[in-house]
Formats: C-alpha cells, sequence, structure tokens
DNA sequence: TCTGGGGTCCTAGGACCC
DNA sequence: TCTGGGGTCCTAGGACCC
C-alpha cells in the first residue's frame, strides 16, 4: 500500500450540527440566540450540551448540575431538560434537507451525517456545501458545519477546524489538498475520531500528541496496541479510505431500556414496574425492526455515587423460543427481578436488555411451545397501533403501575413544539424574525 | 441534596470437538 | 510420570462512538 492518495479517491463531507441540542432549543425561542445555554441528561443529572458562550463560561461536558451550579446562577444561564421527541423530529428535517443535495446520505448520529459528493467533483466543493449550510440554516433553523475530505475520518477533522475557525465560515474543503500537516498538527489526538480517553494516554506514553505524529508512528505497533481499529484510523488520517458508507442501518443486534429513576426505590413492587415499563419500551423497539428475542437480560444496581450499601445484579434469561411478545417479555422479567433482587437496598437504576435479536418471520417455533403465540401477537400489535395514533403510552400493562414514583425528573423541559399540535409555539412578529 | 442512555466492534480465553 | 494439534463457538471485558 502507497503512503500517497490515489486521484481516485472520492470526496466525503461530514455536516455537524453546532451544539445540536442547544440550538434546537433556540430555534422555537430567538430570544435565546447569544445567550449562553445547557441541555440536560436524563434526570437533568448532568450537562450534555452547551452553547458557545456556555463552553466560554467553562461549563464542562458531561459535568453534574450541581457542580456548574454557581457559574449557571451568576451568568444567568439558561437550563433545559432534555426534550428528545424534539431533537429527533429537528434532526430529521435536516436529514430531509441534506438529501435535496446528493442521494447518497448516510445518517451518522442523531445531529450528523456523511454525504457522499463524488459526482460533485466539477463543481467547487467548498461552494457546493456552502450552499448546503445555507439551506439547512434557512429550512430548519440549525446551524451547521461540514468538512469535506477523503475519507470520513479526515472529514470530521475537517470539520472541527470548519466550526472553531470563524474565517472558515463553516466550511473546510481539505479534499485534494497534498500537504495537510498544518491540520494534522493541530489536532491533538484524543479530538481525533476513534481514539478516546484510553488509547490517547497510551499514546501520549509514547511522545505521541497529534495527529500527525500519529501517522508518522510504526503501524505494526498501532495495530498490537489499539487492534485493527487504531490501524484503520491512521489509515484514514493517510488518504487511505477503510471505513464504508452504511445508507441504510443494519437491524440492532440488542435493545436496551433502562433509566436512572427521579428517586430510588426500595421495594420490589417498584423495581418490577418500572422493569415492566423498560421491557414494553425495548420490545416495541424490536417490533419496530422486525426482530424477535432469544434472550433477555435484567439488571438493577443501587447508586454508585453515595457512600452506602451497595449492591449491583443481573440475569440472563434464555427464552424458550424467540419472541416479540411484551406480555411473554414481561412475565420472564418479572421471575427474573425475583431472582436478584434483594431486600434493604436503595434501588438507582434498572434496565432490560433484549438480545439474540433474530427475523421475527424466520424465528423458529419449538414443539413444546404452549403459548396461544397468535393471539398475543395479535393483542401487541392492536396496543402498538393506538400507541402510534393516540401518542406513546395510551394503551399499557398493568404491570408498569400507574403511580411510577420511580419516575425520571425533568424539571426544565420545553414543550413538544413540533410534533404535538397543543404545544405548536405561538410566535409574535418580531419573534418571527430569523436570524 | 444533586452524576445519561444506547449502541458498535475486537480480542483473549475457555469449552468443546475431532 | 506424563500431558497434541487444530478448529469453532461463545462470552466477558475493554475500547470506542454519539
Amino acid at each position: 500500500m502507497e503512503g500517497k492518495v490515489s486521484k481516485k479517491v472520492k470526496p466525503v463531507a461530514l455536516v455537524d450540527c453546532n451544539n445540536f441540542y442547544t440550538s434546537c432549543e433556540r430555534v422555537f425561542n430567538p430570544k435565546l440566540w447569544g445567550k449562553p445555554i445547557v441541555v440536560l441528561s436524563n434526570n437533568d443529572g448532568m450537562i450534555i450540551a452547551r452553547s458557545n458562550e456556555a463552553k466560554e463560561l467553562g461549563i464542562k461536558m458531561g459535568e453534574p448540575l450541581f457542580k456548574a451550579e454557581e457559574i449557571i446562577k451568576k451568568h444567568n444561564v439558561y437550563v433545559f431538560s432534555s426534550n428528545y421527541t424534539l431533537y429527533g423530529d429537528m434532526s430529521h428535517r435536516v436529514m430531509t434537507t441534506l438529501e435535496h443535495f446528493s442521494p447518497e446520505v448516510e445518517i451518522y448520529s442523531i445531529d450528523e451525517a456523511f454525504i457522499n459528493l463524488e459526482g460533485f467533483s466539477h463543481k467547487d466543493l467548498t461552494d457546493y456545501c456552502r450552499l448546503i449550510r445555507n439551506t439547512v440554516r434557512k429550512w430548519t433553523g440549525i446551524p451547521v458545519s461540514i468538512g469535506i475530505a477523503e475519507t470520513k475520518t479526515l472529514a470530521k477533522l475537517a470539520n472541527r477546524f470548519a466550526k472553531k475557525v470563524s474565517s472558515n465560515k463553516g466550511v473546510l474543503n481539505l479534499y485534494g489538498i497534498e500537504n495537510k500537516d498544518y491540520y494534522l498538527k493541530n489536532t491533538e489526538v484524543a479530538d481525533i475520531w476513534g481514539i478516546g480517553r484510553q488509547y490517547s494516554k497510551l499514546l501520549n506514553l509514547q511522545n505521541i500528541f497529534t495527529a500527525l505524529d500519529l501517522v508518522n508512528a510504526n503501524e505494526k505497533w498501532i495495530k498490537k496496541k489499539m487492534t485493527v481499529m487504531g490501524l484503520r484510523t491512521v489509515l484514514e488520517l493517510k488518504g487511505i479510505p477503510c471505513i464504508e458508507y452504511e445508507y441504510f442501518p443494519p437491524a440492532k443486534k440488542a435493545i436496551v431500556s433502562s433509566r436512572s429513576f427521579g428517586q430510588t426505590v426500595k421495594d420490589i413492587a417498584s423495581v418490577k414496574e418500572a422493569i415492566a415499563f423498560f421491557v414494553t419500551r425495548a420490545s416495541e423497539k424490536m417490533r419496530a425492526q422486525k426482530s424477535s428475542a432469544n434472550l433477555l437480560s435484567v439488571f438493577l444496581r443501587t447508586n454508585p455515587f453515595k457512600k452506602e450499601a451497595q449492591y449491583h445484579n443481573g440475569v440472563l434469561i434464555q427464552l424458550p423460543v424467540p419472541t416479540d411478545s411484551t406480555s411473554e417479555l414481561i412475565s420472564f422479567a418479572m421471575k427474573g427481578v425475583e431472582q436478584i433482587f434483594r431486600i434493604g437496598y436503595q434501588y438507582y437504576k434498572v434496565g432490560v436488555m433484549l438480545s439474540g435479536l433474530v427475523p421475527t418471520k424466520r424465528s423458529q417455533t419449538s414443539i413444546f411451545d404452549t403459548e396461544n403465540r397468535l393471539k398475543m401477537a395479535k393483542i401487541t400489535e392492536v396496543v402498538d397501533e393506538v400507541n402510534k395514533k393516540m401518542g406513546s403510552n395510551t394503551l399499557f400493562y398493568a404491570a408498569t403501575g400507574i403511580n411510577r414514583k420511580w419516575r425520571t425528573r425533568a424539571d426544565m423541559r420545553t414543550p413538544k413544539y413540533t410534533t404535538d399540535w397543543e404545544q405548536l409555539p405561538v410566535v409574535s412578529a418580531k419573534e418571527f424574525e430569523i436570524i
């Protein structure tokens, strides 16, 4: 393999929404432009998104809310509980807009997409991406940055500079630039896509601090210490594409539903309710991708941040036949809870995982199988249908309870502006001028 | 007082088989 | 006292991503 970039390598763009969650909050509340904003994790526990103004105040990513309380009060930082219904819908709008510009868009995460720009090489890619950026802003209100290069990893790297260096105006095109040393030298290894905390530490010990150092490192050593994944990252930094596009997301291999509680619970009844609720959610997701589970695991634990008696446990249940039935899964899960529940602990988080997923139509039915599967499937279908039309949780299994004292906290949630007729924003003419 | 949730891939090592 | 070689499958743990 040559170290040189071949002429045939195609351009790829990475589009990344700037501070996505905070931008979503701003779209429907223009007064927030220019103000420091943070968005909280589930349960209002920690800070998972910050506007630039909040970053400048020194508020850190992943910081527990209470640690930032002082800065927040002093500088009037706006604080929001996360509102995934809103963010999911805004994400969809952004992605739909991108699809106007290329038939090949890979939705990589809620706020990022790769665009295959093969076939657009006759255009000025920088201009084209600037047009994309302006259109997304106009149609959705969301600001994005775009990096262009020969590989996904380099496009990610370019994107950082597009965002960080204001003279780039949100777009940086490194495609076809033979010598990228300046950009590699000014990127710390921890900021490379695919290099996390542990690998950064390891690399720093070897005097490898920047992307340029990494490109010049010994490939054999990289492979030995960081597996083929690490080697792949290095090759991508050299301009050799190793990561394919995934235009159609493959079915998930496991589906998890879990949550920490708004307040800890001690009784098995509450734990059971919560588990039944999570089974319901997970199996809904599973049916949406037309899978059935062979395995169900149930886990529970106390709060590891507290200095109190700790208990973590889980159980893996092999199901007699693959199933996608909520009621059947709940009944197995309840037995699981009885097995691992111990009295005397403050339970803080519980959850379930469905795994060993197989396509539903091909799942085998065992000759020992006595359940009336057809009837159960019918019930499940009706429940899904009603909940889809009337709102999730309109119909629910009694096992999930009514009081739900374990319910997640979200004291600062904005309305579902875009997905609920009752919560459409009311705008005055003045507020409607979008910047 | 107060710390998220949901995924992926790779590897080493054990179990098991011939 | 002595203790093969090679293959497959599975799982746990560790790394990463957003």
